[in-house]
DNA sequence: GCCGTTTTCGGCCCGACTGTTTTCAGTCG
């Protein structure tokens, strides 16, 4: 059973919560947990590369003591100091620290007092009126607590990045009619374009306190507000009726750049720099950089990076992943932006599950800017989306022959989005493949074979002479499917090898290839393509959260397949076969 | 538990809000 980073990470945050209901050095506890947000975030496997060199490389907080630990995870597949914390906590405790308002402290009154460890112990107590007896506690905390257990139920989810869009953009069109108001930004995680967002961070700007007020009450007052979590004089928080929760914060203007970095994160990143700021008798806050009372910086971002001689730094790459280093070496990516792109290679139509024409299509994607788009029909073999057989595959290749001849500023490509089976193979005839411009190999089936059967199936497909693109390359649907279990390094050094491109589809619910393995492809020197995967020509709009994942997976305009113009698509598309 | 231009011990990021407190602890982001 091998084991994987996402292990090895679940397990130091178990001993960090366990350590932390023991009241231990509070800064153990923190090594552990970033000690989990490390190895998670790792490119490769750390268990794989230890098989293979016998050792680790030197990981940023993690010493000797975490090291060795790792590798006992590895090998034993646990650790002996998470079981002997786990035997002595009550079963289950942790699922209570999860809950929100409760922490190690609480826990533990809860626990000693009342005997308390689990959600449906608390719901019971609560419901009984024993917290309220509690040192600390009240009727109110009670009320809280017993309302966030009983919503426990209903799963805390993320929201996928275009959904949590939505609810964005009507919000802060909301807040900017606020008289006095100057900016309004949404920071936080959405900023930084993650793939989900937990909640949102919007940081408004005003003239003056009274301003602040006022956006304070236009806040409480949308009518997509449920509930009033919080509320200060210059912080807010509110759950809207989807169930997203919103943190407001209002600064004055001089602060309104280091309150920006404050709240766009990642707290990695912002760690990293106070630390570096501490390190030269410096603060950071939210409310600028200081020497001693006098601030020194903070009215815009680019002012907070001056004080450690530091270029500004995209929001998508504020993960602490080496972006502050790269910075410093004046060897920032230069990122990929929407407009580099020149065209889009995985498209349907009616003729399977899209529903719009060839010439609406084409029309759509050439208003957006784009001089060409691939028609890349499901096969066959899936069903449900009609997929073609030769020959309707052969009459759209007619068809689209027919479109281009009319077409002065546009072409179609001809592709197909061709199933790879089981054994490896292809759902279509090499003769039905070879009159194509394209062939986009995908996943449909059989998720859930073994990491080597899945990748060797993967790998197989790629032996094709015509297959030039790798879709959605991890088959996950975000917060709905996980990924099938595959070698991706293997895959993208296969990739290397035969001449294809990975794709990273930048359909909302997949937006695979994921920021992780968009970087493994540009270290490895395979060219991603950014498509929409449109469906309709409303999709193509989803290509700016492809952008912002492959900004994430810092990638420049030359990593990306279709930022090239088309002669030059067309000699990558025939080098990859032979 | 980690780490080092304060270097092998003694530090470790910072502030707002709430509720229960009469001055602050706990939690959160």
């Amino acid at each position: 059973m091998p084991v994987h980073n996402a292990d090895i990470a679940r397990i130091f945050e178990e001993i960090a919560e366990l350590l932390e209901l023991e009241d231990a050095n509070p800064f153990r506890v923190r090594a552990y947990r970033n000690a989990a947000r490390v190895v998670g975030e790792q490119r490769f496997e750390l268990a794989e590369r230890l098989a293979k060199e016998g050792a680790l490389p030197k990981l940023p907080g993690i010493g000797e003591d975490l090291s060795a630990k790792i590798q006992e995870i590895a090998a034993t597949g646990t650790c002996a100091l998470r079981e002997r914390l786990a035997k002595r906590a009550p079963a289950g405790i942790t699922e209570l620290l999860h809950l929100p308002g409760l922490g190690p402290k609480r826990v533990r009154a809860l626990n000693r007092e009342l005997d308390v460890h689990s959600l449906s112990q608390l719901v019971r107590a609560a419901k009984d009126g024993r917290l309220r007896a509690l040192a600390g506690f009240g009727a109110k905390t009670e009320k809280r607590l017993l309302d966030a257990a009983l919503a426990q139920l209903g799963t805390t989810r993320r929201f996928k990045l275009a959904v949590a869009g939505e609810y964005a953009r009507s919000l802060v069109a909301h807040l900017e009619k606020t008289r006095g108001l100057q900016n309004v930004v949404v920071a936080g995680s959405y900023r930084r374009m993650k793939e989900t967002v937990g909640d949102l961070d919007i940081l408004v700007t005003v003239s003056s306190p009274t301003a602040a007020q006022a956006v304070m009450r236009r806040f409480a007052g949308y009518g997509e507000v449920k509930k009033v979590l919080a509320q200060g004089e210059t912080r807010a928080s509110a759950v809207l009726a989807s169930g997203l929760q919103v943190d407001l914060r209002v600064v004055p203007r001089e602060s309104a750049g280091a309150a920006l970095h404050y709240f766009t994160g990642s707290k990695a990143h912002n760690i990293a720099l106070r630390r570096m700021a501490q390190a030269k008798g410096l603060k950071i806050n939210e409310y600028g950089v200081f020497r001693g009372e006098r601030r020194i910086a903070g009215d815009t971002e680019e002012s907070v990076y001056g004080v450690f001689g530091l270029p500004w730094i995209p929001p998508e790459l504020r993960e602490d992943q080496g972006e502050i280093e790269a910075a410093g070496q004046g060897a920032l990516p230069k990122l990929v932006r929407l407009e580099d792109l020149k065209g889009d290679l995985h498209a349907h139509t009616k003729a399977t599950d899209g529903r719009n024409t060839l010439e609406e299509m084409a029309e759509a994607a050439q208003a957006r800017g784009l001089a060409y788009l691939a028609i890349t029909e499901h096969s066959r073999r899936v069903t449900v989306a009609h997929g073609l057989d030769p020959a309707r595959l052969a009459r759209q290749v007619a068809a689209i022959d027919a479109l281009n001849a009319r077409l002065k500023t546009f072409t179609l490509l001809k592709g197909i989005e061709v199933d790879i089976l089981e054994d490896g193979s292809l759902d279509l005839p090499d003769a039905a493949l070879a009159p194509l411009d394209l062939v986009i190999g995908a996943v449909h089936s059989s998720f859930k074979l073994s990491r080597a059967r899945q990748t060797e199936r993967i790998l197989a497909a790629m032996d094709s002479p015509f297959l030039s693109i790798l879709a959605h390359p991890s088959g996950r649907l975000i917060e709905a499917r996980e990924p099938y279990d595959v070698d991706m390094l293997s895959i993208v050094r296969k990739a290397k090898a035969r001449g294809i491109a990975l794709e990273l589809n930048a359909h909302p619910e997949r937006l695979d290839l994921s920021d992780v393995h968009c970087r493994m492809a540009k270290d490895e020197g395979v060219p991603v393509c950014v498509d929409s995967d449109a469906h309709s020509v409303g999709d193509f709009d989803n290509l700016r959260y492809g952008i912002g994942q492959a900004r994430r997976g810092w990638l420049e305009k030359d990593d990306v397949l279709n930022t090239r113009s088309l002669a030059a698509l067309r000699k990558f598309l025939a080098r990859g076969r032979f």
